[in-house]
DNA sequence: GATATTTGATATGGTCCATAACAATTATCA
DNA sequence: TGATAATTGTTATGGACCATATCAAATATC
């Protein structure tokens, strides 16, 4: 389904620098029929995802967190006492990958790696208090910047079918 | 939010390797808390993408066709006479990651760079006979093992509701 | 006709995802 | 108990995808 992830940069310039164009009559950039794609389920499911990554993204520039790492430390303060390797499953990121991330946390002091007593070879994986702060205003501004976007796009209502729907498909599929 | 692409690998096996267990009593291997991720919008349009595209590339399994390649071929069709830097944009595919792609599709012989007697910097893409042929058998596999799926599982009328609300995020978030 | 732009292409780097392999530790069980 | 298997975190590595800079050929612009 492709639709990368360039985002904003659309060229909103007039694009009157097309080719077949003799007279001043027909300027138009003959935009491309979508046909079929409009309604194939990957290619919106793909191009929604994108956008959403993307608003995401803006909506955290200030606390600097991915997707990715927020839903580690939502996870990690609902699971205190859970190792690596149960955080990591869960979300669906192999262990390999999961060492860089939990890097990159730790360094900024967000969350911790504590050596189980009761298994030597697990680390035990904590929020730090910054880590919690820092949690509690991502929360808020995913609450107000990010998910009340999709109240004003969809309403109450029909924002709930939607996520109630995506995660059917998400599970059942 | 993470969710990797590894699929069906749930390790089904009882997991009974657990660690803290003395008696078989409380034999349950805990399940961690998702908490407010499975309202996160995003962690579950990618959950639900990655679902979808999986199924897709197990029904085009006897065609090996990808998304992405199924979306060009689609664009192709609807769309005859444009050039790669047409065709690309539209599908948010940056000009030099779509040589590449149209490199594999014209040596499987679905499409063909035609040059452009107008403008002989530029390669018309068109879809060849076999390509012509691959996809009609594509979207007949799509449509009743791929998109039927969604009827089966949301019904007709929620099916057409979540498409277009997806659609609605995809463009306006 | 000189300069700028467009098109397809190459080279390159980044990020994410996936597999193999390893040392340390723990579990299994003969 | 002790040999063997399994688990945990880690490193190394390769692939897929995405993004930027740059280039030659062709065209557009002035």
């Amino acid at each position: 389904m492709t639709v990368s992830k360039t985002a904003e940069k659309s060229s909103e310039k007039p694009a009157d620098t097309a080719k077949g164009r003799k007279d001043a009559a027909e300027a138009q950039p003959e935009a491309l029929q979508l046909g079929e794609l409009s309604e194939q389920l990957g290619y919106i499911l793909k191009r929604a995802q994108l956008k959403v990554f993307e608003n995401f993204l803006r909506c955290m520039a200030s606390l600097q967190l991915t997707p990715a790492q927020f839903s580690v430390l939502l996870l990690v303060e609902k699971n205190p006492g859970r190792n690596q390797t149960e955080i990591a499953s869960t979300l669906g990121i192999l262990r390999p990958n999961f060492v860089a991330m939990l890097d990159n946390l730790e360094s900024r002091d967000l969350c911790a790696r504590i050596r189980s007593t009761n298994d030597r070879r697990s680390h035990i994986l904590v929020l730090t208090d910054k880590g919690k702060a820092v949690l509690a205003r991502a929360k808020k501004l995913v609450a107000t910047k990010h998910e009340a976007r999709l109240n004003d796009l969809l309403g109450q209502a029909n924002r709930e079918a939607l996520i109630a729907m995506l995660s059917k498909v998400a599970n059942e599929f």
